[in-house]
Formats: C-alpha cells, structure tokens, sequence
DNA sequence: CCGCCCTTATATCATATGTATATATCCTGC
DNA sequence: GCAGGATATATACATATGATATAAGGGCGG
C-alpha cells in the first residue's frame, strides 16, 4: 500500500489536515503498522487533489500559514474500494534490534544485554500508550487494531524477559567463513 | 540502519554474493526483521567495497556472471562495531493487512473475514517454516531472533483466530466527519 | 526576562530505497 | 518440448525518507 491509498483511507474516515495525517501516522496509532513523512504525505495529497480523488479548502489562519483541510470525493471512495479489493502485500517489519542482536553476538553480548534491558523498557512504554488508547471510544476495527498491537508488544516484552538470561555469561562468538547463517530460503 | 550496514552485518557472518544476501534478505531468517532488494543491495556492496569495508573476488562461472564473493575487512568489522554502539533506531512495522481491516470497515465487513482468513492461512505457513528452522543447528543470537520471530506470529494467529468473531453480521459504518479517527498522539 | 525548545503548519531537496526490467542459461515439471 | 522458476548480476525510474527552511506562539528553566 502506497502513501496516496494510505492517505485516501485515513480520509476516507474523517476530513484532516497533512499536518494531522502525518501526526495519525509517525506517532499516533496508525505508527504501529505503517510510516510517512511530510516528504511524501504533502505529494500525496497534492497529486491526490489534481487527480479529483480528495478535495482541498484552505482555512485562514493568524500569522501562520493556510490551513488545508482535505476531503475525500466519491471518486476517492471509489478508487480506494478498488485498491481494497486487491490482497494486501505481506507485512514489512525492519527491526535494528533484532538485526543488531544477531550482529552484535560476535562483538559483545553484554551490548545485547543493554540492548534488551531498553527494549523492555519501551514495550512497556508503548503497552502503556495503547491501553490508554483502549479506554476511549472508537470502532470495532479500530479496537481490533490496536488490541491487535497490545497483544504484540506483550508478547515481544514477555519473551524478552525470559529469554534474556541466555545472554549470560556468553562469550564473543566468531563464526568467520564457516556459513552457519544459511538461516533459511 | 541502511543498508550498507545490513550488508556489513550478513558479511560480518560468513562471505557471501549479493544474490545470497538477497536471498537471506527478502526470503529467508532475515526476512522477519529486515528487507532490501537487489535494486539497493549491488549498489551497496559496491560503494563497501569502494570503501575497503569489504573485499570482493570473482569466481568465473560457466555460461553465466561470475559469482562475486564478497568479504568483510577488518575495517568493515570496525565500522560495524562503531554502528552497533548507536541504539537501534525503533521498529517499523508496516502491515497492509491491518490498514486494510480499518479502512475496510466502511466499504464490506465480510471482505474483513476474508482478509483474516487468508492471514491466519499465511501465519500457520510461516510458523512451521520458522519451527523447522529451529531443527537446524544456529548461533544463540540466531535462535533468539527465530524465536521471537515464532512467539510474534504464534500472537498475531491466536489473536486473530479469537477475534474473528467480532465482525460477524456487522453492517459497514460510515465515520464520515466525525473524528472518530483521533485515535493517539 | 531572555533564550531555547516544542508545537503548529506548509513545503522542498538530496539521498536512500523499492519495483520493474534486461540479460543469459540451466533445470524441473507438465 | 516448452513454460516457469532458479541462478546471477546490473540498472533506470519512481517513490519514500530524513533533514532542512520558513514563520510565529507558548512554556519552562537559568
């Protein structure tokens, strides 16, 4: 899903600025399953309005500049129906953690240890802000979805805390050349 | 982490050709964390390699390209070291499977069960894939990461094979300028 | 009470990345 | 016997990210 459906979807459940689309989507709950930027959440919006499938009305405001308050338009609508017609393309998740924890074994697991130790930190930082998501209102779907993210972040916390332990006392692995990271296909 | 540093990483395990990192990348263990294609992998390993972060030797083939065996140098492992005292950037997760679930709200809740379907199908898939990894012989840090990745999906299937549910007979609801979307900050 | 940073609000640019395609051959299954 | 997938590298083009610019107001610490 490219950030023009993205952004035809968002609208598709409330007018909003490119200001409040990028807030919905770098920090708010929309963060934990996809990312945009003013980079491509301002282009989007742009080619989305020539393209008649949102409508833009600029709101004056004091001293800073317009307000531009985007619609979706039937068109829009209808073009996003299309585009949900269509499966949706397998999850993407990058990880630094993950990928440092594999490539940090050969340097320094005590790094690994300290790389955990801020990791279940902010799990329970972010269960945190879901469950207080949970406590307003909001629509099945959207309650699914962010049930959905408790349900991960718990998860990811609790094996985080079990598994922390094998770290112990580990010494700096070196696997040059031998090939154990034909990991799978 | 770009990724220049990914393929420093993967190097920092073994050698490798840029059709193998592929191939670890986009299918394999690192598929769960982590994602590059070719259109950004050769690009990267030549700029590595321009760099003296890794060497690169050519090993004729027969009626096809040579294979380049790429290997990391000690100041590759050097940069690498210097990369992995930063924190990790957070995760990115994107899912266009739950920014389906919410914007398919409004149009065909039946498409909703559809959807789940095929996921809880992909998630089983993806479990006795990993699971079968777990068989082979792997570093700590490899087992602690396919484990993760098998405690995350194990989540995702049980969440969904519980909450299925909750759109049965439910009728498309229109949202339209309510605001309901202001879900977090 | 002054500077510093955060928030509101848009916008653009350089760079990094993904998608699709090109080339060429072999192997497998139908 | 032939279509499609695997092996293997490479690049063009479109898109996405991250940093920066502009401009003003509010809050907070020194």
């Amino acid at each position: 899903m490219d950030i023009r459906t993205l952004c035809l979807g968002i609208l598709s459940l409330g007018e909003a600025t490119g200001y409040e689309i990028n807030k919905m989507v770098s920090e708010g709950s929309f963060s934990f399953f996809s990312q945009a930027s003013f980079g491509s959440i301002y282009p989007a919006l742009t080619k989305l309005t020539n393209e008649g499938l949102v409508t833009c009305r600029a709101e004056p405001q004091q001293k800073r500049p317009d307000k531009k308050i985007y619609n979706i338009t039937k068109a829009g609508r209808e073009t996003l129906t299309q585009e949900l017609k269509r499966s949706p393309g397998p999850d993407r998740n990058r990880s630094d953690f993950l990928a440092a924890v594999l490539f940090a074994e050969a340097v320094s697991p005590t790094r690994i240890q300290d790389l955990i130790d801020d990791r279940i930190y902010e799990h329970r930082h972010k269960i945190a802000a879901l469950e207080a998501l949970l406590e307003e209102d909001m629509s099945v779907g959207s309650r699914f979805v962010v049930e959905y993210g408790v349900a991960m972040q718990r998860t990811a916390l609790e094996y985080l805390q079990k598994h922390r332990h094998i770290f112990d006392s580990a010494k700096p692995q070196r696997n040059e050349h031998k090939g154990e990271v034909k990991l799978a296909t």
